[in-house]
Order: structure tokens, then sequence, then C-alpha cells
DNA sequence: CTATTATTCAAGTAACCACTTGAATGATAT
DNA sequence: ATATCATTCAAGTGGTTACTTGAATAATAG
């Protein structure tokens, strides 16, 4: 107790913001913005090791930015409130309006010119219930299983070219992904009228349609 | 350009979190939320030495948390906008909504027992309009002169005993300081309840107050 | 130009963090 | 109980950060 309680405040602030403050767990943020998941899928998805995601982990729980169960054998991480997804979107606002780099990364994923403007949820909704609209979801088979945009179609960077064999060249398609962290959506966005398409990028990405209350399909397998 | 885009923009992310993992920046970017300031000035407040300071500032810089200008001879720097506030206040709230450690300490500097709500800013507002409430301003006298609300008095912890003697007991005190990560405002109503007075804290502080768009006096010396 | 003042740079040290490896724990099934 | 599986702990290594000290820059005053 020989630090004063002012530092000792700022000290656990701090301790927020340095959970934050390292790749690998806000890539393990954005995957846990999708849903729970265990230690091992989280290490899978990210690339890290078994010990060293559930150290990242480890540190997210000190931080209070995610919380835990047991389920059997396994230990399930959910963020802990929507407080979480808040700190990192306006880290990110915080980054894209201020850091040159930033944009200039955005700019060479939208293949450096016209980066159209992203689609807002609430105007996606509307076109989606007139069915005037191409929904493309572009994550990896199993997140699209566990929870999509009604009616959207499924392809990965790897399969859009599949997509584009059956998609009608007039439609109008909207490309989302994981969220505001991934960067998906613009690559296909790219590539899609790369191909000569109208395609625009949905604002935020699953967890945030979630997150507006709006309808979710899943796939039971 | 050996990192994928996806780790780069991850990176330039986790370096805005990064620059707000020091209790010590913290502090500074406080004392900016209160008006713009020289380096000089800063490390003095802050009890930083002067090089120190100046480095812990080029890392907020680097995150595009504040900015700086040459004013002669000497730096001033300033929040780049309002969302380094808003970043600070969501830290905080996260830390405090789920660290425990923090409510404990919050609890301790209260007295450990009753805590009164805190006023907020409107209400306060309101209040001063029909003259109903004596504020307190518990920031140092060079701050309070650089901008205070209107009829408040001035007293650090250590004068507060001066105050006590001039204060009407039946008085209804709100008293404020630099803003939620200041501890001031939390102290001086502890010693103020401790003497039989009935006070309570301000929501915010200062930076707070003036964000809302409310009136600020000040003292030309 | 030289001196002065405010800030920044550069180099060095101690503490800390990310990641790896291999062992330990905790829950479940046999 | 024993075996198995998912996760966590513990120890070690390399790289990074905070802070100190002393020198270098940049703007102004004389």
């Amino acid at each position: 107790m020989s630090t004063s309680p002012k530092t000792a405040l700022l000290e656990e602030y701090a301790l927020v913001a340095r959970a934050l403050s390292a790749p690998a767990r806000l890539m393990l943020l954005e995957q846990l913005a999708q849903g729970e998941r265990g230690v091992e899928a989280l290490a899978e998805k990210t690339g890290l090791t078994i010990a060293n995601c559930s150290q990242h982990l480890q540190q997210l729980r000190r931080a209070a930015l995610v919380t835990s169960r047991r389920d059997g054998k396994a230990v399930i991480y959910r963020l802990t409130d929507a407080k979480t997804l808040s700190l990192m979107d306006l880290l990110r606002m915080v980054a894209e309006r201020n850091l040159v780099q930033v944009e200039r990364i955005l700019r060479g994923l939208s293949g450096d010119e016209d980066a159209p403007e992203p689609v807002r949820r609430q105007d996606l909704a509307a076109r989606l219930a007139e069915g005037s609209v191409t929904v493309l979801d572009v994550r990896p088979a199993d997140e699209f299983a566990a929870g999509h945009i009604p009616g959207a179609l499924n392809a990965t960077l790897a399969e859009l070219d599949r997509i584009v064999a059956v998609l009608d060249p007039d439609a109008e398609i909207v490309a989302y992904c994981r969220g505001p962290y991934c960067i998906y959506a613009y690559q296909a966005v790219a590539a899609l009228r790369g191909h000569g398409f109208n395609a625009r990028r949905l604002e935020g990405g699953l967890p945030e349609w979630r997150e507006d209350g709006r309808e979710v399909q899943t796939i039971t397998g």
C-alpha cells in the first residue's frame, strides 16, 4: 500500500488499455465478438499456440474484457458486455480518423481509387425486405453456419470465383464479414468491382448487426 | 511489407491502446483535458522529469491522441479531439464496472460506507440558476483561475479547513475537480461529510462541464 | 552573433512482456 | 482408481519500454 489511491486507480485503467494493446488480443476479441468460443477454437482461428492463446485470454480476463465459464473439460470465453465492443470500436475510430497509416492501408485494400461509401445496416435491412439486393458473407463456412444475415450467400475470398460465376451481373451486392476489424469485406468488394460488379461494403459486420437486434439465420449441422 | 494488411491494421489500433496503457500518460491526458499546456507545465503537474514527460507526449502524439503546435520557444500540446476524452471515459467505465479492485479503491476514498450518488451536471446547472447550492472547486489555484464553474469557491484538499470555517453548516455543497480520473472531489466530499456537511460529488469534472457547452468563468491574472 | 530558454534526441539500465516448451491441474469417461 | 482431454501454470529467452543522464536542436533576447 505504498502507492497512492490515485496511482492505484490509474494503474487499473491502464491495465484495461494494456489488454487492448496487442494485435493478438484484438484478434481474439474480434473472434469473441462473433460469439463465445473455447480456447482451442480461438487458438486455431488466430493461429496462436494453445498455451499462448490461453495466456492472452487470461490477460483479457484480468482486464475484465472477457469472462469465462466451464463447460465440461472446456473453458468457454465470451465478451463481458457490449462495452468491450464499444471500446474496440472507439479505438478503431480514433485510429482511422487520425492515423495516416491506417488510411493508407485501408485505401490499399479498396484498390486505391474510388472507395464507395459503406452501406448502413438500417439501409440494408430495408433493401433486404424488398429483395432488391444480394448479400454476401465473406467469412469461413463455420462462422457462417453459426449465424449470418438471412438470405446471405457465403464465400470466402478464395471461393469468390465460384460466386462470380453464378451472380447476376446487374445485381447490387453488399458484402460483410466479422466486423470493423475484419478486412475480408474490403477485399471482396475490391475483387467484385474488379469483375465489374456493383459491390459495396456493409458498415460493421455480423456482431454489429446482432447488436442492433436484427434477425440472424443459423445452419444447424 | 512482410506483414499482412490485417496485422498492420491491428498494430495501428494496438498502438492507440498502448498509448493509453501507462498511468503517466493517463495523467498527462487528464491534465490536457483541462486545456492545452506546454511541456514544462505538464511535467510539473504530473511530477515527471521534463525529458520523460516529453517522451510520453511523443507517444501520445504518435497515437494521434494529442496534437502539438509551436508557440515561440514552447511547444503546446492539446487533445486532438473529443474522441480522446471518450476513449478515456470508456476505459474508466469498463474498469469501474468490472474490476473489483477499482470499486474497492473508490469505496475507500469515500470513507467506505455511504457514498451518496453524484450530482448530474444538468441538475447542478438548474440548482445554480436558483442559487440553492454551494459549488466547491477542489483543484489547485492556477487551474481554477484558468476556468471554473461560475460562482464556485476554490480550495485544495489541504486548504479545506479554511473553507469549512466560513461555510453555512446547512448549505448543500457540490464538489468537483478535474474529471472522472481525478479523486480530489471524492476526498473533499468525504472530508466535508466528516465535518457534518451535506456534500456530494459532481459527476465528471470541468472538462465534461465544458464539453456540455456550459458557461465557464475565468480569472485573468 | 552569442547567450538563454524550452524542448527533443541519444545512450544506457532495469523492469516487463510475448512467446516457447514441458509439466501440472481439473473434469470426465472407463 | 486410471486414462484422457482441454486448459493452465512455470520457467526461460529475446525483444521492448520506462526512466535517467547528458548532449543537441530551435526559437528568441541582447
